[in-house]
DNA sequence: CCACAGTGGAACATGCATGTTCCACTGTGG
DNA sequence: CCACAGTGGAACATGCATGTTCCACTGTGG
């Protein structure tokens, strides 16, 4: 009976493989020009597994891209974008983005290119949402479509931020995130 | 007549400092981790000029740090923090702020730490403004002080990557900057 | 016109991240 | 127990940013 490729060290190389990967956004967030050393550390392998995965650097940065992609389809996916306002969609979006983590982070600082993610539609989620919502009336239409996309992201980035930083309930956070792009970005 | 320490090259030499300040500011915005070689040709000095002014990069970033202290207490004496609601003070405080450009870019980023930066009250005059807006009630008391003042620096930063990115006028970005602070803190 | 401040290029030492090669070790599936 | 996938350390080459030294050049104030 037939299974896959490599029945065998499938796992295992899967697993550190991911392991690599969830280390790599851990230390990018912190710090964008992160060691190799570091981010082998982190993730509990020796640097020589690392550049066995990854030969180059830009390989790593190539699969966080393409992992990154996968995890905002998925949570895009959780919002159902399509239900109620799009003002309301847009809100739920951010909450599902929040559960990124670090990802939000390496995303923001560039360290990866999150232009170079094209959704399965070919465009951005939020900005589709931000442009129905000028349509539908649900988002204030003295802010462009590019500044109410600023602001989502923002403010992720922010909420992330003091998430991680300080000891906050992760409860509050995601309270006063709603609340603020809410607000904000109401018509 | 004795005028200075030094008649002569003062200008001289305030003036390649000045542009070297200037110079780093506008590539570490751009790139956190810009090359002193970089920066020297953005300012239009050699390398060697560049050294001899701050021997180590600590050293300019030193400077950077106390250039920004400078600038964030000129430009928080203009808004006048005093006069009006604290939330009113706060909107006019982010519009000095803006002026302030790549400044805020490099602060942002965590280039130079500005929690380094003490102003002559000793304290942050964004958060001051934040307790006292909770206080007299004209900033939502469901957002903590912290959570407000991430507010306005993500804003901050959002604004002006988008003034630098694309070619939008300064007034349209100030109005939104505005407008979304003021709708985003308000009780 | 001369002295001197200010400058920039060339050449060098150094440290460090990157990437490669090789070899010994471990654990697991047959 | 044996074959083999997976691993990590050691040792090396390389490139590049940093920092230093030295020297020739420029411009300006006296």
């Amino acid at each position: 009976m037939v299974v896959t490729q490599e029945p065998a060290h499938r796992g295992a190389r899967a697993r550190t493989r991911a392991a690599i990967v969830d280390a790599a956004f851990a230390q990018l967030a912190l710090d964008p020009s992160a060691t190799l050393g570091t981010i082998a550390d982190a993730a509990g392998v020796g640097r020589t597994t690392l550049h066995r995965y990854f030969p180059e650097r830009s390989d790593l940065l190539d699969a966080l891209l393409e992992h990154a992609g996968h995890r905002l389809e998925e949570a895009t996916r959780c919002a159902r974008p399509e239900d109620g306002t799009a003002r309301s969609a847009v809100v739920r979006l951010s909450q599902e983005y929040l559960e990124l983590g670090d990802l939000l982070t390496v995303i923001f600082s560039g360290t990866i290119d999150a232009t170079c993610i094209p959704d399965p539609d070919g465009q951005d989620p939020i900005l589709a949402l931000v442009r129905k919502g000028h349509a539908d009336g649900s988002i204030d239409p003295e802010l462009t479509d590019d500044w109410v996309l600023g602001i989502v992201w923002s403010q992720l980035y922010n909420a992330w931020e003091i998430l991680r930083g300080r000891q906050v309930s992760r409860h509050d956070v995601v309270r006063q995130l709603v609340r603020t792009i809410d607000k904000a970005i109401a018509a």
